[in-house]
DNA sequence: TCCTTTTAGTTAGCTGAGCTAATGATCTAT
DNA sequence: ATAGATCATTAGCTCAGCTAACTAAAAGGA
């Protein structure tokens, strides 16, 4: 059997994973939220920004739809960015409606030194493990990657 | 050099993973977040909801705790699960300051029914995976909650 | 050409998570 | 008995996320 979810079969490996996994996000990201106090960027401005500086100019829509979120709540993260001069809109010649967004110089020096701050104390963490659990950690990650 | 957070060499495996795992879990958390809107508890009344099941009768403060959370904030999520009848509030005899948060029937089965909703998605896509992913994925899974 | 439809982005208005600071209630220890 | 510590709540803020409704611009058909 391994159609995935057999809510009474809890000690099927596919379930118990997911149910692992799942706790493990959230305590994460809590975690990695408390680094942001010392930042100006909180996690969607961060990730958001990330976005606009590695992925080059693009569209407000775009950068919604590959941050899995709806266009007014892009809006409004993408309104405190420019706020803070991190980011510039341009209109696009060939189509007036939609906007190009770039990041301005500070917004990458920002972007960078917010992520390593961010970034720091998990990649501490990660450098503490055995040779053989970052081995696996390793193999591991692209798996997580397809799964998210 | 093993020092953990060299932002120059970013090619380091540390800071490549800490880079992967974290945005590995925004995302994953994003897409389960869409699983909640068919629910009457999202993310964070989830999680406490759980805890206070599988954990038993427990303070608010240890609950706050265990959630990574400030009080007040544990007492609106705690106040809204009250509101739905999925936990009770019973007084401590022995320390009449605390409270005793232990979860109504009602509360155990939405559990249940929660869980198994959000995490259906992610439990196919792991069942999905091939033996030797699988396998990988379990070695890791420990590894993983120990960095969080 | 003009008029309709579609698409991009914004605005308005809501729910809810997260925080700090300040209060009230209770326990503890002197 | 009183002073201080501890647990929970309230008040008040910022910000993320959504839907619905709107404006502006492009696309396309009669």
């Amino acid at each position: 059997m391994s159609t995935a979810n057999p809510p009474n079969s809890e000690a099927e490996f596919p379930w118990q994973a997911a149910e692992s996994l799942h706790a493990t996000a959230i305590h994460l990201l809590r975690r990695l939220r408390h680094a942001d106090a010392s930042s100006a960027l909180n996690a969607p401005r961060l990730s958001a920004l990330s976005v606009i500086v590695f992925s080059g100019p693009l569209t407000l829509g775009h950068l919604a739809q590959a941050e899995q979120v709806r266009p007014p709540t892009m809006t409004r993260i993408v309104h405190a960015l420019e706020a803070q001069g991190l980011v510039i809109k341009s209109t696009d010649a060939a189509d007036r409606r939609t906007i190009r967004l770039s990041a301005t110089l500070k917004g990458k020096r920002l972007l960078l030194h917010a992520r390593n701050r961010r970034l720091q104390t998990l990649a501490t963490h990660i450098a503490a493990l055995a040779p053989a659990e970052q081995a696996t950690l390793r193999r591991a990650l692209p798996i997580l990657r397809k799964l998210s």
